[in-house]
DNA sequence: TCATCCCGTTGAAACGGTTACATGAACTGG
DNA sequence: CCAGTTCATGTAACCGTTTCAACGGGATGA
């Protein structure tokens, strides 16, 4: 049972490093120093501690360390929400990541508010966590811009690293990591996948100007049909947020709308498809026979309904945001990384005509 | 442009309540009262101060104000992993009652391994957080109960409040808040359900003794196969874990073994039904008109497969967990709540007979 | 024998806030 | 006009750790 000081109101307080001293009859400084266990020290002093903080139950106080100048071992990140599979994934990769370099991880939730994300990062400048990441789908305009560069000075100043993760780059003035993955390159690739099994009209779900994740995978489909020489139709481009419920309004409005002129589906993203699919399924069309539909993500969700879909590398986003940020010594540095993506063929794609 | 102290190296610091006061040409003391907002000040001074601040674009540096002995504003939870829509959605939970208290939230995750839990709680105890959150499903054998009782009376000391949330209780000498929903009454509650639809050959899938979550879940099955004079054969409890690709092995050996004994299957969670359905689906059986099925959790999966399953209050979960443990001024408190579950009704239950 | 060196150890000064206590100015009432 | 009171502000101690500069003492070399 360790023994802890009591103080007169009788709740016990946690031992500090000049308990441990004194348990062990000698000074804090090198109680200090032979925890930090990089310097040389007696073996038989040495043991000496580690008994009394073995007895004692000792553990330093992570923000008197904080204040005499050790960076704090943390690292943050900010999501929307932690519930969405694309932002729980990269968080996973966070974490690994974090536990791997013995790093705590702190989650900010923002729920797309920008009011809450600047609370968030200034309790976060607050904390002098080592990164900052912040990770999605945002609108790239002016006003964001300011902002990030705000951000991102302000964290160096704090001495953290801040890292924008699945967004595009700021330019060399603002010092920002930038951890981004091919949402062009995968919709070119499941869009040619489309057209290669014959598909020429082909609906697209999940426009939404200005925001850079889906205008990113509304370029890649544009790229392809023009690289096909298919005729772009804007009518087969169909306005909504990237949620299930939204897939499922889409479609169900488009097929009250009047006859069927698409045979396939490229969904914004697998929720959007998993929306559709419901919304296709209760008009009595069956997926692949009746139409081909693909996704984009590769999350849970595509599995259960054996959904044709580009996977994204979630977790290694998360990894490589906090390996970055670690490597870089001096916070307040520039860098960009692009990660690849790749289709991966389930069986919601069939050629046109053997439905 | 904040004007900063800049030191040799050229890289600038933080500014600190010291350049503030200086600035506004006041007393550090005044700054602090000034901030923390509970003290009278008069007009001109506060006016000061507070340009002054905005001029420095300072912020407090959160390891002296904790080291000054104001408690951190910060709650922490435990969680095996967050890629995993159970504990997402718990601590999405947590993250919005936190948010909404005004405090950060640190996020570990142990990949079910004990060190990895021992080593999290370790860096929580350095970081001195109001409360510590141990989410989820477990073995209640003794040496849990040990380790659970070290870290209550560990983290007492350091001022955190433990939490657990969807685990049992230690017994009233173990000072940890404990937060469970109806394992058992919504297990029940589903049978019957079952029951009720005239099945009588119910398959349990998911069984794994010891393991407390799916434990109560069997006892709810049973109780409910006992109320309604329904003979128990041991042999249609199928043991595997919690996962899709286990679903999907146990029902698939379970349809390779031999004739198929059951009408109705309720498995022990929704990732379970979706593989199990998907394994149906191979053999040819459609749900509900061949085979009737019920899961448990209600979270995505199950709405993407019209499945009737029991809805359990995740989120409240962890904002009850936040929310009690802040009230709870004295950390080191004991206490018991039980949330309820209920039963959702989709379509994947049909009367027997009627496939 | 004495100066020198090295090793292990120590005392004390930061780090950046909070807060109990002291101080002084401006009012109030007799 | 002065003692007593109130209110705003300043002074300084303290929180628990790290780290720099200094120090004691045994071994080494001259």
């Amino acid at each position: 049972m360790p023994r802890r000081a009591m103080p007169e109101d009788g709740r016990p307080r946690p031992s500090t490093i000049r308990d441990v001293a004194r348990h062990a009859g000698v000074s804090v400084a090198t109680v200090s120093r032979i925890l930090s266990g990089t310097y040389p020290s007696a073996p038989a002093t040495r043991g000496k501690v580690m008994r009394a903080v073995r007895e004692l139950d000792y553990v330093a106080n992570a923000h008197a360390r904080g204040l005499a100048g050790v960076r704090p071992k943390s690292v943050a990140i900010v999501v929307t929400s932690v519930v969405s599979p694309h932002y729980a994934h990269v968080a996973q990769g966070v974490q690994d990541q974090a536990v791997r370099e013995g790093r705590l991880c702190i989650v900010g939730t923002t729920g797309g508010d920008p009011e809450r994300e600047l609370a968030t990062v200034r309790l976060l400048r607050e904390e002098h966590a080592e990164a900052v990441i912040l990770v999605g789908n945002i609108v790239a305009d002016d006003a964001y811009r300011r902002r990030m560069a705000g951000y991102a000075r302000a964290l160096a100043v704090a001495g953290s690293q801040l890292v924008l993760c699945g967004r595009p780059p700021l330019g060399d003035d603002v010092p920002a990591i930038v951890v981004e993955y091919d949402n062009t390159g995968g919709a070119y690739a499941i869009t040619s996948h489309l057209l290669s099994a014959g598909h020429r009209r082909i609906l697209f779900l999940g426009r939404r100007p200005g925001y850079t994740t889906p205008e990113a995978r509304v370029a890649g489909y544009r790229a392809a049909l023009a690289a096909h020489r298919v005729p772009h139709d804007p009518l087969l481009e169909v306005d909504g947020t990237m949620e299930r419920h939204e897939g499922h309004r889409m479609m169900r409005e488009r097929l009250e709308a009047g006859p069927r002129d698409f045979t396939a589906v490229f969904a914004g993203n697998d929720l959007i498809a998993a929306g559709a699919r419901q919304a296709l399924r209760e008009r009595g069309l069956r997926v692949p026979d009746d139409v081909s539909l693909a996704g984009f993500d590769d999350l849970p969700p595509a599995a259960d309904i054996d959904l044709t879909t580009v996977h994204v590398p979630h977790e290694e986003l998360g990894r490589t945001a906090v390996r970055l940020a670690l490597e870089n010594a001096t916070p307040g540095a520039a860098q960009h990384v692009m990660l690849g993506t790749h289709i991966v063929v389930r069986d919601s794609v069939r050629p046109v005509g053997q439905g």
